[in-house]
DNA sequence: ATGAAAGCGCTAACAG
DNA sequence: CTGTTAGCGCTTTCAT
């Protein structure tokens, strides 16, 4: 391994005067400019980013703390997110990992937050003193800056278009895992339209998996249970997916024996047979400002709470109706 | 951020006594142990990986070479690795990037190749001098330990499927972007029943991408030059899905128009309608294994290259038809 | 404009 | 069993 060491010697001058042309922190010759430049060259020279982070506390490592990059969601948001880190000279490793220690064991230099493990509270990575962001949240009360994306909207919108179809009768599928905002924009719209909230017409079957095969199962026991419902929201796409597979496998068709929506808009959701209705996220978007966000924090710049508007994804899986 | 130092002073040892409890070398008193301990739990102390890395040149930290993330065959080859590198203690770091020189920046104890990208060769990352090891190799002439799948394995095995569904025109769907071992096995396997080989009967259309987007519009074209076969092999399950909906938009019915064959068994291959008859390659299994492979690798074992056996995984996107 | 020296937090001889 | 010392590769005062 090349250092600046062998670079000084190479060049004859000192280790310091290497570092000042390498950070071009200027005062210094051009001559030796260049015969630094030139050593670098021909030794092939590449700065140690560890030795560096050492002595200035900066890794340039970013930490994305998501549940399972295998959900399609996280990964869209993984990609913006690791759009604009590696403008910024940033590396983003992905943990699933609750142990927080790693934080302050691997030196990260800030860390995005998708969830809070259960057992964890946002207090213990507040006083953790890292950077900290969170992305794509809906829960009310975080006080970390994060991007929030307003469900509450995007369900009034799925559900205002259901409305205009046709639907009266719409499952909500929501989520046992944490509060989920779903259900009181539901009951706030149902009384607005003057609806009775039934709760048969709400689902909170499953815990924490919001996956194609959660949707599959979920969808299944639907269909068995006679379908109370002429229309669906799902949790997201991916779930959706997965109930697309099951209705498809139980003989229900749709969008005419039963109308779905997604929430998300991942790529798949273009895909699928019907193509999905669903309210979009803008996942890439949030991912690119999600880490924008850190980056300015780690700058010190102050940064806050940011909204994220929905948009309804008009395709072909809800039926009109008559009323 | 508390140190070592800290640790001696308030437990009252030397600062490598401290060391050596942490890393459990022995030649301790059980008394040390124990003040150290404590102080240990009571200070919170973490060791510092990036100082620890400075001094032993090992970062714990591993390089997966992956063109796109947002491509789910890389994802769940990622989680696969994933698992057992946490295992190992190890953190993955996904990039894109062309440029070999973080991995001497950032000190990589190695890297996980899934593609070299163009412009560089095996022999740059070779005379790199990391550990190296590739991951879901197709093509025949690489020097680095990998796990090999044996894709003319399972096109025979797909080409065999079809052949005794009554299919005798069946197109492949092959890449221009590198050796592609498909078209070898195609071309073996027709000699060997003794069908002519139609050079329109196989398709190289498309360059690099070989995504949802790419599927939809192969089939979109192949639909509109006029159904020139009965079956369809596709490069891989996310074109297959691609061509999916295409048909579906054309109204070309799957299985009863057209059949249809991927290749990997993704998740979601379970999940489309119908579901696709496809080529598993144990993608989880492969990134467990290629991680395992690098940490062998790193820990100077031998490894050597293993070939995965494919396996046929027979849904509905297949129709029997008579010959 | 240039260099010497100290030190980031850790490990690894070496000496006791 | 324990502690002292040097040093990993880099940055940063502080002199010159």
């Amino acid at each position: 391994m090349v250092t600046r060491k062998d670079i000084a010697e190479y060049a004859g001058v000192s280790k310091t005067t290497v570092t000042r042309v390498i950070n071009n922190q200027g005062n210094v010759s051009q001559e030796n400019i260049e015969k630094v430049s030139q050593a670098i060259k021909e030794l092939e020279y590449c700065p140690n980013m560890v030795a560096r982070g050492l002595k200035t506390k900066k890794t340039y490592q970013i930490l994305f703390h998501a549940p399972a990059l295998l959900n399609p969601f996280f990964v869209e948001i993984y990609t913006g997110m690791n759009e604009v880190a590696q403008q910024h000279g940033y590396h983003i490793v992905v943990s699933s990992n609750d142990d927080l220690k790693v934080i302050e064991q691997r030196q990260y230099d800030g860390v995005i937050l998708s969830y809070i493990p259960i057992g964890h509270s946002q207090e213990e990575y507040k006083n953790s003193g890292v950077k900290l962001v969170a992305t794509n949240y809906s829960t009310l009360d975080l006080e970390i800056p994060h991007l929030k994306v307003d469900i509450a909207h995007g369900i009034t919108q799925a559900l205002d278009y259901l409305y205009e179809c046709g639907h009266r009768k719409i499952v909500l599928f929501s989520a046992q895992f944490a509060y989920d905002q779903r259900i009181d924009a539901y009951k706030k719209w149902l009384q607005a339209k003057q609806l009775p909230f039934q709760s048969d017409l709400y689902h909170t079957d499953y815990i924490g998996k919001t996956t194609y095969e959660q949707g599959y199962n979920s969808g299944i026991l639907f269909v068995e249970n006679g379908l109370i419902a002429t229309a669906i929201l799902a949790f997201n796409d991916a779930m959706a997916i997965g109930m697309l597979a099951a209705f498809k496998r139980k003989g229900i068709r749709v969008p005419e024996d039963i109308s779905l929506i997604g929430f998300d808009d991942i790529t798949q959701a273009k895909y699928t047979d019907p193509p999905l209705t669903t309210v979009s996220n803008s996942l890439y978007q949030i991912g690119k400002e999600s880490a924008q966000m850190l980056i300015s924090k780690i700058n010190n710049e102050t940064v806050s709470t940011k909204v994220i508007k929905t948009e309804l994804v008009i395709r072909n899986s809800v039926a009109k109706i008559n009323i």
